[in-house]
DNA sequence: GGGAGACCGATATAAGATAACAATCTTCTG
DNA sequence: CAGAAGATTGTTATCTTATATCGGTCTCCC
């Protein structure tokens, strides 16, 4: 899949942009009546840091402060936490998660992908009423939509 | 996921459905100057036989004809085969694969998902050149695109 | 009939994810 | 404050999903 392993720049975030990022994530949080917890904000610090796809187990490699990798459940409930309030994406093309990067609302998400590269740009949803309508014709009622197109970013092509 | 399990009707083929469906997809395999070898054919059978998504573990348990699980290589390079030739599709969000529903060509593939009973439509793909439009706006240059809706069938609504 | 490349079977292991349970923390209530 | 209820965590073990590797076989073509 990866095939030409330039790592190109790169959106991760730092210092007072990471700063406020997690600011904004507790607030999202707290006004959906949940806690950020430890290994909650942890995993959140090491997507938005990392500003592309993070295997779970490579944010495992990486979770403890003090270099110390974290067991499994801890990163993949961490994880799970943060894709119910939309805070963070599972990419099933790539069994990987990324930081979200559209602000306030649990959005349908739909992605970019370079698979060259491992880049992603999470963008708006093509059209989402014409998925509704192919659906309701065919009976179903859809409450979650995957989008993953694949391909290679303008960096890599 | 799965919730209630209803596991109504399903539209597995058999019989005489099942001998043509092999029949086209020998043709089809034949015309794409490929080889359809016995494991091939074989794992494309049972995909059509149950006409919903199979975990790849799942056909590996039901492989040998005589009730004997096969090795997981055997069927995985199968999978992979028939979904080159567009035979079969990959669903990530399941981890399973199908086969496809929509005869000739290698076209991309949208799926509708009930989660509560397993059965997947295949669809039409939605806004293809929305898909191009948005993604060429990025800078990325997009060569096959997943689209899983998720929710429930007409039949567990 | 012999070489090249595709394909297969088998073993082993890598990668991704979850089950289960005890311990701890938070919040609410009396 | 005491204590119960529920959410969250840490820990161990295990399950599921997928691939690497290697030697042998088959097929095609010259």
């Amino acid at each position: 899949m990866t095939e030409c392993e330039h790592d190109h720049p790169g959106s991760g975030l730092a210092g007072h942009d990471l700063d406020h990022a997690l600011a904004d994530a507790e607030d999202r949080c707290a006004r959906a009546g949940e806690r950020i917890t430890a290994p909650r904000r942890r995993a959140l610090q090491l997507l938005l840091e990392a500003g592309k796809p993070m295997k779970a187990y490579d944010l495992i490699d990486i979770f403890g402060e003090d270099g110390r990798a974290a067991k499994p459940p801890t990163v993949y409930r961490a994880l799970e936490f943060l894709s119910k309030l939309g805070l963070a994406h599972r990419i099933e093309s790539l069994n990987a998660y990324v930081a979200c990067e559209m602000g306030e609302r649990n959005h349908a998400a739909a992605f970019l992908i370079c698979d060259c590269c491992g880049a992603t740009e999470e963008i708006e949803p093509f059209a989402p009423e014409r998925v509704q309508a192919a659906a309701a014709k065919a009976g179903y009622a859809i409450t979650a939509v995957t989008v993953e197109a694949h391909g290679k970013c303008g960096a890599c092509a």
